[in-house]
Formats: C-alpha cells, structure tokens, sequence
DNA sequence: GAAATATGGTCAACCTGATTGACCATGTCA
DNA sequence: TGACATGGTCAATCAGGTTGACCATATTTC
C-alpha cells in the first residue's frame, strides 16, 4: 500500500505547483489566442522589475532574479532587440546603463496585468469569492512571514 | 503612476509562484540538512508516477511528464545510474521495457513525502488550520474543474 | 594625488536539459 | 506477408544558464 496516493498531508504544495501551471497555461492561452508572441516568464519579472525600479542596471536586474549579471545582460539585450527595453547612458556612473520601459514595453506589462487579472477572475468564479478571498490573504501571510522586509525573490521557479 | 504596483487584481497568480517557491527551496533546505543529494523536482514527479503506475515504459513516461522519450530516457539512465530505478524486459513487448522503482527509489519517495508533509505542516503554522483547509479545498476545486477526470499533467512548471 | 582595489559590463568557453531527426527492432493490422 | 505503427537509441543541435578573463571607470586608502 504506497503511502504516495493521492489524499494525506503534504499534497497541498504539489498541488500548489500543479494550479500554478494551470494558471500559467491559461495564461499563455489567453496570449495565443490575441496573437501575440509568448515572453518568457523570466520577461515578466523582468518588466516588473524595471517597471518598479527605473533607475536600475544590468547588476541590478541580476541581483533581483537571482542569475549572473552575464545572463542577466543577454536577456536584456534581446529584450532591446525586440523594442521593449532601452538602454541609457547612467548619469553619474560611465560604466552603467541605466534600463528602462519603452513605450512598448509598458504597453506589454499592461497587457499581461490585464490577463493575469482575467485569469485570477476565472480562479474566483471556480472557488468562489470568499475562498478566492481567503486563498489571498493565506498567500500574501505566508509571504509575510516567509521574506518579511526583504525583498520577494521574484526568481523563476526551479 | 504605475497599475503594476504591489496591491490589485491579479496578485494571485504571482504569489502562488512566489509561495510555491518558497515551499521547494524550504523543501531543498531540509533534504541539505539530512545531508542528502538533491535530487531535481522532475525526479520526483518521475518516482511518483513509477510508484503508481508499476507497468509504465519509457514512452509513458515521457506522455505523462510532458517531454520527449529521449529526454525520459535520459532520465531515467541517470536515475538508474543512481540506484532509483531498474529497467526491467517487458513480459510481452521485447521492444519495451519496464521501470519500476527499487527499494532504494521507494526510500526516498517516502522521505520526499515526509518532507512535503513537514512543509505543508509549517505552512500551517504560519496561516492557521482554517486557512489551511480552505487553502486545500480551493486548490482542489480549480484542479478538478481544470482537468475533470483527465489525468493532472504533472509536467514541471515552465 | 597616486596606487590599490572594487564594480559595471562584455566576450568567450562550456554545461545541462531539453529538442529534432534518423534509425533499428519488434508489434500490429490489412 | 507486406505495410505501417511503436518502443527505444544515437547523434546533432539549441537555449539558457554558468564560470573565468578582461577592460574601463569608480572608490578607497595611504
């Protein structure tokens, strides 16, 4: 008799990842189904990041997503390949690049907040409002507890 | 003034990854501290699915993970390698081969389950039994309504 | 100030886990 | 029995990361 079926304790974090993937799919899902081309998660934080921080570097970025600052430089090297990102000379410091939003960069983070928005909806009509309610607020103390005031290591999951 | 400060409409899917990575670096932490190989999360999606399904092949493998044979393959080369799994001939197909776990790959399946068990008990301590049920049951709800009776894809995240 | 050291960024080589494509051997079906 | 389907392997390649060496500029120390 395995003690690996499916009910018992330890299954909500297995669970926590499967919904998570769901949620992800759905996601790029609803992406496809607008036409537009599928960033990479890692993209996401990305904008998020600099969105947030605009005064940030490469150095920084990396620091924030938990990758090499060489890593780091080619992820947005591509990203200003694609129109999303700008690279300005740093005002003070010679040797840094100041990365910031283009337009179009802004206009994706908006997209993507819209359909994460829709995609959350759709959790709350399966759930239900209280247990969406609830859902959140277990997320966000956990989160409190976990990092505290640190900064949330937004790194891309494994 | 940006949409996509902290609060609002669409938090939930970026917390859920964020708790969800935090449960497995908590996981990978306490497997370090019995001093013991980290093994990768596709490892245990790959044992769990061994350990329920005790005829699967290769291809099955590959079907249920989400990924090439020959990437399962590899996998399980490795896992073999390391004493987790045997390939034993199949009874009527001599093409196909049998995976099966050994006592070793079932050693370490309980462990992983004692571990998970620990992390949802801690996760537990930090929002309350209350939240913790209705955590458990809205996980619940969504995946069935996702997937209904289809098999849960367990492929890894992204 | 000048020398030593630290830091932002790049280039290049390499690793890992995946992919696609070709192939062989066995199974299944017409 | 011949045609096609399927389990598995080998080989080449790709993507996204790593480490290490390096340059130019900042910062610290004497």
């Amino acid at each position: 008799m395995p003690s690996h079926s499916h009910p018992g304790p330890g299954q909500i974090p297995l669970q926590l990842a499967v919904v998570h993937r769901a949620m992800t799919d759905d996601f790029h899902a609803r992406l496809a189904e607008l036409g537009r081309e599928p960033l990479r998660p890692a993209h996401g934080y990305t904008f998020r990041y600099l969105a947030a921080h605009p005064a940030a570097t490469t150095v920084d970025l990396a620091a924030h997503l938990g990758i090499t600052k060489q890593a780091a430089s080619k992820a947005v090297a591509e990203l200003q390949d694609w129109g999303y990102v700008e690279r300005l000379p740093h005002p003070t410091d010679k040797r840094a690049q100041l990365l910031t939003l283009t337009e179009r960069g802004h206009d994706y983070l908006r997209l993507a907040d819209k359909l994460w928005a829709d995609v959350e909806r759709h959790l709350g009509e399966v759930i239900g409002p209280d247990q969406l309610a609830t859902l959140s607020r277990a997320l966000r103390t956990y989160i409190d507890h976990t990092y505290g005031d640190q900064a949330v290591p937004f790194r891309p999951v494994w």
